[in-house]
RNA sequence: GCCGAAGUGGCGGAAUUGGCAGACGCGCUAGGUUCAGGACCUAGUGGGCGCAAGCCCUUCAGGGUUCGACUCCCUGCUUCGGCACCA
């Protein structure tokens, strides 16, 4: 039987020709239908997807047509995250222009997409290279300039050597270059910044609107952006001679342990510090240690645990409750980007003050007791970091720590000692790149008028051609004469463009604005459409993005609202993060060699085998470990599905349609009848409630078992003609049914089965199917018979039987008689419809 | 160190207002089909005892709550992820 072959690689391309041509994925201008918008996280162009990538963009398809049977009117775009250093790098490595590069990977990757049937609206296709694009980019770097959140300053930046630029805090991965894990180190740059900080605490609070967010991404923005409260408390300094006497300020979460304060240290990048030294006998032993820790590898230096190390400046510093003078230092462990830089030094109840304080013999000094025991300086092995009661503490002495912070903060308040505060751990958000291969920063620098933005008019500010690039210390615009050189804006005199390029998670942070009107030259993006469309109904990537690219989106999304060009303070209203697949225990790779080819997949079994096996895998939101071997197993169902129905839809094809009428059905029909329904519903609850795609195709495939094993009646006689249509009639109702439920996973396989059986294509213009409470009532139910807990026999009783007639039957089972013989029946528990449990002494 | 997630057959994984543990699939075993290989079909498949009916054990370990625990509580172990000299 050659020609019932089920032959995936004439019928794939077919229908995906078929839903290009009717349009299938173009979102409706003008539609009463309720609008849903699908994002997935725009790839970068790095030449292959692998079978991850392709995860990620079967779910968002499978979403996209489940909601289009629903009746939705759905937005499903697609573009191209281009800027970037690899680009470069391999531009570098291979003498051509990065642009050649991306392009040549957009199309190769874009044609992968296609093979899979992920349906995209392809006429709002972006890319973040293309010029109509990153003019926009730069437009949102004037708006946050024009409103003083991006600004240029001097900074200690993360320089890593290897790719030769500056990374942003969140790009240094255990003090290694995220990309490269080449040790970062410090450089002192002139540097643009985008203030996200101004925001930190909107970020923390609205994490409390995105209720479609997954929790574990919720906690890691809120640990990043690292909410610390406290008091800000000066201490005067005495013995440099200055008048006035210079006050420092710092920072602490724990105003109850300032009584115990034995020294203060400060950061060796401290500002005051060349202040210190002068006329200080010490002034070279200072030197020397501050050039030494500034030179320490960072990661080294900003480990916990590494050593603790210091030199004494010969200064005090005034505790200003006890009016004592406590020696000054400066330590490797105190970190300037931190707060003030500088940290009362509380050796008892810190613990690497503590450390600090043993290896210099600094005083230890107790100012909370902790219940049940007594701390002695001399004893103490760590410091105790824990609530208790406070001692040598002045006027908080014998206060519970925890209500001795508000009193002391108010305390210090009052006397003008200090002040209540509160601190981020984020830091604002460093933007510069050195490199070509991104968006220019819409700058000119004017020797007359100072800085001076890029009118809009003159965007973009365009990447100029280059012949041959090469690694370098600098940024290779910079060895572009034409392009740096420019007249000012303002003063038409002679001036220098920024040769920097932005981060390309400037690029990332904005377009999913852009797809509502992607070939708009006159504005970003229409605010009218956006104000409809978004916020992004489903957002699907993976996790690794939770921080950067999220906070990033939601900063800019919050930017773009206060300046009134959106409404909504949110971008993303759920977010679905879906986890890796796993080959051989680790992350696919191309170093590791243990990429899996979905076109290698697809060649063999096709491109719905490709879907269902991972959509099968487990759930979603797991990682998964990927088996060749079982692929098969996806393969051998669809094959089997082919199979069947053709074999059957001869005589399904012509039925005579009849309605279905539950109590004229033979018992066999009735039973698939029901499993159908029982199916529907099971299949459209996981998708629903908890996208357990897994579980959903499982229950399918029960169902198909049980097709597999239906016989419909034939009978020759004339009063069973009915019954007999109608047993086909319920064969057919479960095929569709099958058909229409599995669409969404393996939709070509569906759309040619659906038009086999006799109906009219697109079945994603069809209605999914619904199910019907009475198909799946039923009569009688069996019943589990337990003694002690223990199964021990089952009972089949009618539904609405009493329960002291359910009981009494209990008792009657064979094999439960057993269990009861000789002894006595304590009590019986009955859950109705499911079990009854004898519980014997 | 802090925060979070998870631990179930040979494997991926099912089962949650606490109610038959192991659905579905892979693999494996036996049989069929096939010139052969593959593909396909049928039956079986957590461990132990038994001809069978059935019985005992089993959801990381140990305790607890309950008529009943993979599920809830406590203690511990392991793995993974995030943050980390952040004052």
């Amino acid at each position: 039987m050659e020609d019932n072959k089920y032959k995936f690689w004439e019928i794939e391309p077919k229908w995906q020709e078929y839903w290009n041509r009717r349009g299938l994925f173009k979102m409706e201008e003008d539609s009463p239908k309720e609008k849903f918008y699908c994002l997935v996280m725009f790839p970068y162009p790095s030449g292959t997807l692998h079978v991850g990538h392709a995860r990620n963009y079967i779910l968002g398809d499978v979403v996209v047509r489940y909601k289009l049977m629903k009746g939705y009117n759905v937005l499903t775009p697609m573009g191209w995250d281009a800027f970037g250093l690899p680009a470069e790098n391999a531009a570098i490595k291979e003498g051509c222009h990065p642009a050649d590069l991306t392009y040549r990977n957009i199309a190769a990757m874009k044609n992968q997409l296609l093979h899979w049937g992920t349906g995209y609206d392809w006429d709002r296709e972006v890319a973040a290279c293309d010029p109509e694009y990153y003019k926009w980019t730069q437009w949102i770097f004037l708006k946050l300039y024009e409103r003083g959140l991006a600004y240029k300053k001097k900074a200690a930046v993360n320089w890593c050597p290897s790719c030769s630029t500056v990374l942003a805090n969140e790009q240094v991965v255990d003090g290694l270059c995220e990309r490269c894990d080449t040790p970062v180190k410090q450089k002192d740059l002139e540097q643009w910044f985008f203030k996200i900080t101004d925001y930190a605490q909107r970020l923390l609070d609205d994490l409390e609107l995105l209720k479609g967010w997954p929790e574990r991404v919720k906690v890691m923005q809120r640990n990043w952006i690292g909410k610390s409260e406290g008091a800000r408390i000066d201490f005067r300094l005495v013995g440099a001679g200055l008048k006035p006497a210079p006050t420092l300020t710092c920072f602490t979460t724990r105003p109850d342990t300032l009584f115990g304060v034995t020294f203060m240290v400060l950061a060796p990048e401290h500002p005051i510090v060349g202040t210190l030294v002068k006329d200080n006998p010490r002034r070279d032993e200072i030197l020397s240690f501050v050039e030494k820790a500034r030179n320490e590898n960072l990661i080294q230096r900003s480990t916990a645990g590494a050593p603790k190390e210091g030199v004494f400046t010969g200064l005090h510093v005034i505790n200003p409750v006890t009016n004592e003078e406590v020696p000054l230092w400066i330590a490797n462990y105190a970190l300037m980007e931190y707060c003030t830089g500088a940290v009362m030094a509380v050796p008892a109840h810190d613990q690497r003050d503590f450390e600090f304080a043993r290896a210099y013999n600094l005083p230890v000094r107790v100012v909370i007791q902790p219940e049940g025991e007594i701390l002695r300086p001399e004893t103490m092995r760590e410091a105790y970091a824990g609530d208790g009661i406070q001692v040598n503490s002045g006027p908080f002495s014998g206060l519970p720590s925890r209500e001795a912070i508000p009193k002391i903060i108010e305390y210090l308040k009052e006397k003008k000692l200090g002040a209540p505060s509160t601190n981020y751990r984020l830091r604002d958000w460093l933007i510069s790149r050195q490199r070509y291969w991104g968006a220019p920063i819409p700058i000119i620098y004017c020797n007359a008028c100072g800085i001076v933005p890029v009118p809009e008019k003159a965007l973009p500010v365009l990447l100029p051609p280059v012949k041959k690039l090469r690694h370098s210390s600098q940024s290779p615009l910079a060895e572009v004469e034409g392009f740096f050189h420019t007249p000012c804006p303002r003063c038409q005199g002679e001036a220098r463009r920024e040769v920097d390029t932005m981060d390309t998670f400037v690029d990332s942070g904005w377009y999913y604005l852009r797809y509502l009107s992607p070939r708009d030259s006159n504005r970003p993006f229409d605010s009218e459409l956006v104000n409809r469309w978004l916020p992004v109904d489903q957002y699907i990537g993976g996790v690794e993005h939770a921080i950067l690219h999220l906070l990033y989106c939601r900063f800019i999304t919050k930017v773009l609202c206060d300046i009134g060009c959106v409404k909504f303070q949110e971008p993303i209203k759920n977010l679905f993060t879906q986890g890796m697949i796993i080959k051989d225990g680790a992350k696919m790779s191309k170093s590791r060699g243990n990429v899996v080819s979905p076109e290698d997949i697809i060649k063999k079994y096709g491109a719905d085998t490709l879907r269902l096996y991972i959509l099968f895998i487990g759930p979603p939101e797991k990682d998964a470990e990927w088996s060749d071997r079982a692929v098969v197993g996806s393969s051998r169902f669809l094959n089997r599905l082919w199979q069947k129905v053709t074999e059957e839809a001869e005589r399904l094809r012509n039925l005579p349609k009849i309605k279905i009428e539950i109590p004229q059905l033979s018992e066999e029909a009735r039973g698939l009848y029901r499993a159908t329904h029982l199916t529907i519903k099971k299949v459209s609850e996981d998708i629903e409630t908890s996208w357990h795609f897994n579980t959903a195709i499982a229950s399918v495939m029960e169902l198909f078992n049980q097709v597999e094993k239906f016989r419909p009646t034939v009978s020759v006689s004339e009063a069973s003609l009915t019954e007999n249509i109608l047993s086909l009639q319920i064969l057919r109702h479960s095929l569709e049914s099958i058909t229409l439920l599995l669409a969404p996973f393996v939709p070509h396989i569906c759309e040619e089965l659906w038009e086999i059986l006799g109906n009219k294509p697109s079945l994603f213009e069809q209605p999914r199917p619904t199910y019907d409470p009475e198909a799946i009532k039923v009569g009688e139910i069996e019943l589990v018979v337990q003694v002690n807990g223990k199964v021990r026999g089952h009972l089949v009783v009618p539904v609405d039987l009493q329960e002291e007639e359910v009981k009494a039957r209990a008792l009657e089972d064979e094999n439960v008689k057993k269990f009861l013989d000789g002894k006595k029946v304590v009590n019986i528990i009955l859950v109705p419809k499911k079990l009854v449990n004898i519980v014997v002494g």
